[in-house]
DNA sequence: GATTGTGAAGAATTTCACAGCC
DNA sequence: GGCTGTGAAATTCTTCACAATC
């Protein structure tokens, strides 16, 4: 099904760019707050940590708003980025976890700003609930449903422990919440339909620790990380295995 | 340059497959804890929620550790997907920041426990330097090079402000550190050779909201978000333009 | 003259589908 | 019979390079 170009631009914009647009964005108000009106797309990329020509590509799927000869208009690009990205209206978030982590998320500033609202700071621990953190009563994880409800809520932001986390995501899903941001190390069971991000410490720690062991392996030889220690249990084949059947209990999911 | 393959494997393991060795290798221990022997590639990659044709060509850029009709030996895939990320060696952190992320951070057990040792938690702010978190006590920032020297760090998580960041990672390069993981919301400059990884709450939350418009758009015909105000100042070509070049200025500053 | 927007080439990644092995 | 490992196809992403436009 092909619009037949009534519109200049195809909606469909490929996941790699909405993922950098947010980039673009910082750095875009980055330089209304120097007072500077207009940006190359050479510029633009520098300021972004991104090659030029992958900026322009990706600015020409929301259109064409730029001025050949002379670059883009800085309020204008971030008025279309914001609207592509849906941040001209605001969208109201709950946190679930008011840990370390979780105080953390309601104190960044960044996260209020543009488009964002913390509805809410929910925990199970009786003995954070009533604690007040920026400027948010925590509530007790009770009132999730209540809180999604009743406040529109359509992001959920879990900072909770990795065993709280499914039945967290759970209860959110079933209180209507599609979108799910989630701190906890854990792989997260969702229907269809609901999107969920993951920011995970440990994965980018070990992520770089590959690189970090790449670079001291130039500096030696090849094969220098063989066998550091004795090659553990080497893949003995004996009893029968037990099936990963059991795994979720709950009914979901087949292929 | 091909080796006569005395090796059976490459050595260039794909960025993405690096991406995901470490989901992996936490839906492996998951299994190891419920005493789990061997699992077959569907199976892990259920667990790590991938395809589990993606999942068997990545474990064969590791090498051939998987038994046909079988599956995978789980403590010796375990073993070779930490040797191959760098992790049977373990790697002093540094953190500097020690308000609510930084604490999260040091306090976040999967942090310490696979091969990850927190060596020191710095701050600039002097009422929080020798306070006890996580049982490390907060040093001066001033302290970053000596620290990072004697301590042999070799990463750097920055967990400061927007505005104090790039000036941290600054002094982590010229210390020495060549694998830097940034939660401050600036891209980071830095010289050839050292990387850099991002978390960013608040570009993980747009791109959200951007897919929760979209399901919303559904609801509604096309078009939906068009001029949901006043198209704002429209590309109005005027003024002369400012260059861009006093960018760095010395100062810091942020939003 | 400068800079955008974009076809086309190239690279990387994902997925398919099946030969090979246990 | 079941499951891995992998060529080959399909898809997505990046980069090049230049015509179109200001």
């Amino acid at each position: 099904m092909t619009r037949p170009s009534s519109r200049p631009r195809d909606r469909g914009i490929p996941e790699a760019t909405v993922a950098r647009l947010p980039v673009y964005l910082r750095a875009l108000h980055g330089l209304t707050d120097r007072g500077v009106p207009t940006v190359s797309s050479e510029e633009l990329a520098a300021a972004a940590g991104v090659n030029s020509a992958k900026l322009r590509k990706d600015l020409s799927h929301l259109g064409s708003y730029g001025t050949r000869g002379v670059g883009y208009d800085v309020e204008y690009l971030i008025y279309q980025i914001s609207r592509e990205l849906g941040l001209t209206q605001d969208w109201a978030v709950a946190i679930v976890g008011a840990g370390n982590l979780g105080r953390a998320l309601a104190n960044y500033g960044g996260f209020v700003s543009r488009g964002f609202r913390i509805a809410a700071l929910l925990d199970v621990q009786e003995s954070l609930v009533g604690a007040e953190v920026a400027g948010l009563r925590v509530e007790h994880s009770d009132q999730l449903e209540a809180v999604v409800r009743q406040r529109r809520v359509s992001i959920g932001v879990i900072a909770t422990s990795a065993a709280g986390a499914q039945t967290v995501c759970d209860r959110f899903v079933s209180a209507g919440v599609t979108s799910i941001l989630n701190f906890a190390p854990v792989v997260l069971n969702v229907p269809e339909g609901v999107d969920v991000r993951k920011v995970d410490l440990s994965i980018e720690l070990q992520i770089l620790a590959f690189h970090e062991q790449r670079k001291a392996a130039g500096a030696l030889g090849p094969d220098w990380n063989v066998s550091v220690e004795p090659p553990p249990a080497p893949p003995e084949r004996v009893g029968g295995r037990i099936p990963v059947d059991a795994v979720d209990a709950a009914e979901e999911e087949g292929r």
